[in-house]
DNA sequence: TGAAGTCTTACGGAATTCCGTAAGTTTTTT
DNA sequence: AAAAAACTTACGGAATTCCGTAAGACTTCA
């Protein structure tokens, strides 16, 4: 577990909960900020002092008040530490549940995790820091599909009853009717060929034959 | 068991074979003649008695000789009696293997089995008879095929071959080319899409992703 | 709200598959 | 050896799939 850990975030009800959640993580040193100007200065600080943070939680959005600040939100802030400390890992902890901003951070800035603020915000705090302790990214259920559109197959129920009908020896126009009886959608011929593109693509096959070939293969169908 | 067979064979030592084969079998009554006309008129004298035969075992070709015969054929003595008796169960018994001619006897003139005369003729011929009295017809392992390319699957290892590169992405056109260039026959397109369409047809497939998908379910690739 | 992005649908042309017909070859049958 | 059957190949048109473009609806973003 994390020895030392920096938590940033201005709202002292918020600090009080993920306080008591590392507590009983085992985290021994736990050190909170207000503002982010105040964690970069710990964060450099700290390792001037060989004793550098294992872990930074921050928020995002921080309430201005009369003090001026460099950071103005947790963006900037992890911009800026992730760019000199890549090696210091990073959680946001935020309402904030816009998928490309999640995506911004994780894939720009190398942010180790992604938890939203919620009903259940501590136990996914803990799960991400129980995941970046085994060198892996967490995001929370509501942002989870912020990275998989662009990266990973997103093979959905739809998906497979398409390629299940195909392989059933339906035609695609024959798919189509199958959809539109049962209000499944997309139900449209264009679509049903759109799909199976993106799917040929997905797992490289050359033509529907390899497509369903490959995906019986997988067990996919 | 059947009780009262006759015999239709005009070689001395082999109907002493089948003699001593139905005798092993339990076989009461055995009459044996070397004439299609015989055969035939015999049949009709034990209908006319109410004793008929139950079982007709006859050779497909009769040397001819000085007497003019009716039947000079056991196909025609078939197709007579199985004309006016289609009950009587009969068994061709013949070194006859051409597989157009036991198709014929099997499937137009009903014929119950059809044994080649072989090294291990009368132990086929034994096989034939317990099969027929348990309503079933058998062929002997030389036709066997006989019937199967028209019902079942005559899956040749070219089929395979071809239905092999066909889920691996090929298009016809491209596994037509890459039958050329391992010389393996036929290896046109229009041979190609033929065989296909066979191969559709018996395995009830819409289409060739279908057929793809029916033949991996089978196993056969 | 306006802009940007995504999703669904439509359309058209090229490529491929599907399907019947038929000619030329080879094999089988008589 | 001639006839019949089966096999291979070719050809052409219809149907389907493939693929790029684009418009309209909806969602997300700033």
């Amino acid at each position: 577990m994390f020895k030392k850990v920096l938590v940033s975030e201005d709202m002292d009800d918020i600090n009080k909960g993920i306080y008591n959640t590392l507590k009983e993580l085992g985290v021994q040193q736990i050190v909170q900020v207000q503002y982010c100007d105040d964690a970069y200065l710990k964060i450099k600080k700290a390792i001037l002092d060989n004793e550098p943070y294992e872990l930074l939680i921050t928020d995002l959005s921080f309430k201005s008040d009369h003090r001026a600040q460099r950071f103005t939100s947790g963006d900037m802030l992890l911009k800026s530490i992730k760019q000199e400390y890549p090696d210091l890992k990073a959680i946001v902890y935020s309402v904030e549940d816009r998928l490309q901003r999640v995506r911004t951070l994780i894939q720009d800035y190398k942010v180790n995790a992604y938890v939203c603020k919620s009903r259940r915000g501590l136990v996914e705090l803990t799960k991400a820091i129980q995941a970046i302790l085994i060198h892996k990214t967490y995001l929370s259920p509501e942002v989870n599909n912020a990275l998989k559109p662009k990266n990973n197959l997103e093979i959905e129920d739809f998906d497979i009853k398409l390629l299940k009908q195909l392989s059933l020896g339906l035609s695609q126009e024959e798919i189509s009717n199958y959809f539109k009886e049962r209000h499944i959608s997309p139900s449209s011929l264009s679509s049903i060929e759109k799909r199976l593109n993106k799917l040929r693509i997905q797992f490289k096959a050359n033509n529907a034959i390899h497509l369903v070939s490959i995906v019986k293969d997988l067990g996919l169908i």
